[in-house]
DNA sequence: GCCGAAAGTTAGTTGACACTTACGTAAGTA
DNA sequence: TACTTACGTAAGTGTCAACTAACTTTCGGC
């Protein structure tokens, strides 16, 4: 899957994103991170860092028996670039020129 | 649904991420949008169409029998804006804040 | 009013996914 | 070695969503 694709679908949980700003500036070892969400079991947190880290939104320590996780930073830049230049003003220059070259080729044709 | 999932959500699904690249700086029939796609029926991007409606991601204007579609650029601007908020720089000093008065607590109590 | 075009809607199917329970595993400890 | 801790993983379940096929609605031309 796309690393887009994945980080796309990876937010779109919102418990996921609740993890991610639990780690966001300090790790956790996935006890600790689970231990926040008293409704769901450890096992579905350890499932959703599976997701986040696929995702390469956070990175794994290991620490002896303990997994320790933090958030990926450069991932969420990665995606804040990737909104700008997909659907900011660098993808709305290049339909711009598409169109006028639609209309060249109309005048041409007419 | 809250605004901020349903946009991920909606930008979860590629094919609907392709769409709204083809509305982003034209609006475009139901129709047109949908000779783009020929792998798949009008209907299903009738129904993606609704699910980027709901999420404010596209808007619709009737004309005639046809409804045209184009981006919503805003939408977008507030999903950045809501990136760079709430996993931002802001969230951070928040973080850093709440952990030095965590230790503050630690200091007073040992 | 009747017909056809453009589009939405509904019913039903299939696959994905969030979840639980149960089990497996690696690292530390007595 | 046996036990515990801190995890991940496998299997099974219920729900949701993407899709197709068939139907309905809305608008314009005759």
């Amino acid at each position: 899957m796309l690393l887009v694709d994945s980080t796309f679908k990876a937010l779109a949980e919102p418990r996921r994103r609740e993890i991610l700003t639990h780690v966001w500036s300090r790790e956790l070892p996935a006890a600790q991170i689970a231990a926040r969400f008293p409704d769901v079991t450890r096992s579905a947190i350890s499932q959703h860092l599976g997701v986040l880290r696929d995702a390469q939104l956070v990175v794994e320590r290991r620490d002896g028996v303990r997994r320790l996780y933090r958030a990926n930073h450069a991932q969420m830049t990665r995606l804040r670039h990737f909104l700008d230049e997909y659907w900011g003003d660098s993808l709305e220059r290049l339909r711009l020129l598409a169109e006028s070259a639609e209309r060249e080729k109309g005048n041409v044709n007419g």
